[in-house]
DNA sequence: TATAGAATTGACGTAAACGTAAATGAGCGG
DNA sequence: CCGCTCATTTACGTTTACGTCAATTCTATA
């Protein structure tokens, strides 16, 4: 039932190849390789994110999966949700111009960039009120002498 | 030992400003003044950030509680958990200098002041990549829409 | 073949800040 | 005295992205 046999796996942890073109990786080697944990892969999995082909039950990783993946780390950096980027993956297909896939991805990310530039002018304002209560902090430490002050709003 | 009397209490939902000088707030006010919600206050004082005075069950908030929630509402904007918050503010003093805590407040707010910008220049990085690939989005559109012979227009 | 090291599934925990539901009580107008 | 509304308490649910065991099987190598 093994796509490699016994005799055939030479190589000790590193089981690279067993026929030429594949490249099929194993969970660890591909944790190693994007910088995840096995657990995040395997909930990955668990959201419909990853298929990877089983070899008994063990997770086999092809460059498909690999592309996905690298898909699916993107789509985090720029803070998509798991669910958004299931839901713009899963319009793909590979026969198809991809115009619908294209255009909500387009359409998330209009709305994500609005997000973001949001959260952006609300950062930039919570630096400014806590710089200025830092100075007032600052002051009342150097102004020991008189006791209370009261905090502005 | 009620501070208003049975009699005092005349309007049913909206008791504003039986005597002077008192301003005891009820939950329903004190929410609708600072814009949050009743479960939010209930919150608050389950964290033992807010201590509201108690007339049988119904919580009675004194210009006291509303100067803490006024800080504990600063501190959420500036990015402070609620348990930074209670512990600088379990610091207070009203009979001494306050050092400590005014101390503790200056370190966590530079501590806070390097998440912040640390989370900025993120959001920085977030919006680059999210544009760029925005880019590319769109030029495949644009390459499906046209049918393979013109280029440029 | 024994055994160490991988990998598997499943269940439960975490953080933050509440939301929501259920059951109960208390006061007031009519 | 009945119902209405507001309030209270308690407990469980939500969201997101995993972490952390635990028990167990699988695999590879000496």
């Amino acid at each position: 039932m093994k796509l490699i046999s016994p005799g055939q796996a030479a190589a000790n942890t590193n089981d690279m190849s067993s026929e030429a073109g594949e490249e099929l990786v194993r969970i660890g080697e591909m944790a190693k390789k994007y910088g995840v944990t096995l657990r995040t892969l395997r909930f990955y999995e668990d959201k419909g994110l990853l298929n990877p082909q089983r070899d008994g039950s063990t997770r086999l990783y092809t460059r498909r999966d690999r592309a996905r993946l690298k898909l699916i780390l993107l789509g985090r950096k720029v803070g998509f949700s798991l669910r958004d980027v299931k839901q713009m993956m899963d319009l793909y297909d590979p026969n198809g111009s991809n115009t619908k896939q294209l255009r909500l991805a387009l359409d998330k990310s209009e709305k994500q960039l609005a997000r973001l530039q949001k959260q952006r002018a609300l950062i930039d304002d919570a630096i400014s009120e806590l710089s200025a209560s830092m100075s007032t902090v600052r002051q009342m430490l150097i102004e020991r002498s008189t006791p209370q002050a009261s905090v502005a709003s």
